[in-house]
DNA sequence: CGTATTTGACCAGCGC
DNA sequence: GCGCTGGTCAAATACG
């Protein structure tokens, strides 16, 4: 369970590598192409020769990604196989209370189809409902570490009722309840990872009976389908516990939640490095940037 | 002044 | 039964 969720979390920083990549490249390509019909007045030579420096940096960037990203596939291999390793050991030891501490914390990123499997048993021990009653969720956030607020920003109003520091972990952990409709019963527990604390590790509990503000602001009037809040996802889901990694931000949370439980299939991953592509180059800050960063380059190559 | 947050107290579950 | 722990409550406090 816990290693799946680590690989979600991985895979989804794959792809936004592998995005990025795909779309820098078309970016530069493109910025190659701009460049050449913005200094249509300089000498043929000149062009054609900062047509070649430019394409040469585009292979250069290319190359710096592939390496990129084999390097990170053997890290993340070998991730995997510690985090096998280490399951199979935080799988024996006694359970103290509720799954909770020990999905949360010793297996923080970890967590969820595991943690599933830890309630079945432990509902089996102790026929206690309360641990199904409620579909939980989790999702991880990648804040600043000197950010102490622990605020999770997932579209929905949450009012603060407790914090408490846990056992396993020296960061006190902020309950939250759902502020926006007095009904909602879902509650929300954020903590930062131990293994990293610059993530924030937040656990949704329940189901929202009503859409986000985000939502109701923009009254796109669209399907009930996108009233989920980034990171919080009590859709049906196969089982009782869903896992988002946000430390990178997703914008849309609709395709990371629906297509979440099939992760693993290739549709469902070039689906992702698809849309992940098209968000970056639809973002104009992200284009700017990199254009921005180009330019810079080729001027400082041609002041050489 | 109203609302949100903080924080110590309290409660309940669990292991010994 | 007792102690430990996580979760919740509610008075006090902060903030706009």
């Amino acid at each position: 369970m816990n290693i799946l969720d680590l690989g979600l979390c991985l895979k989804i920083e794959k792809k936004a590598m592998n995005s990025s990549s795909s779309s820098w490249v078309d970016s530069l390509d493109l910025n190659a192409s701009s460049t050449k019909s913005l200094q249509l007045e300089t000498p043929s030579g000149a062009l054609v020769e900062e047509l070649n420096r430019v394409n040469a940096e585009n292979k250069k960037l290319t190359e710096m990604l592939k390496a990129m990203c084999e390097s990170y596939n053997a890290l993340q291999s070998q991730l995997v196989d510690l985090m096998n390793k280490n399951t199979e050991k935080e799988l024996s030891p006694t359970k103290k209370r509720k799954s909770e501490t020990s999905n949360n914390n010793n297996g923080n990123i970890i967590g969820n189809s595991e943690s599933s499997s830890t309630d079945e048993e432990e509902s089996c021990k102790k026929p206690r409902e309360e641990i199904i009653k409620a579909k939980i969720s989790r999702a991880y956030v990648r804040t600043e570490l000197s950010d102490t607020s622990l605020v999770v920003k997932d579209g929905y109003q949450w009012r603060k009722y407790g914090q408490k520091v846990t056992r396993d972990n020296p960061c006190p952990r902020a309950y939250f309840k759902c502020s926006f409709a007095p009904s909602c019963p879902v509650k929300k527990k954020v903590q930062r990872s131990v293994d990293d604390q610059s993530v924030l590790v937040a656990t949704y509990e329940g189901e929202h009976n009503h859409l986000p503000p985000s939502q109701i602001e923009a009254t796109s009037g669209s399907s009930r389908l996108g009233s989920v809040p980034v990171g919080s996802t009590p859709v049906k889901s196969s089982g009782p516990t869903i896992t988002l990694d946000l430390t990178n931000s997703i914008k849309s949370s609709d395709e990371a939640r629906n297509s979440k439980p099939k992760l693993d299939s290739p549709e469902a991953t070039q689906y992702l490095v698809e849309h992940m592509a098209s968000s970056l180059t639809k973002d104009p800050n992200f284009t700017a940037a990199l254009a921005a960063a180009i330019s810079g380059r080729m001027f400082s190559t041609n002041s050489n």
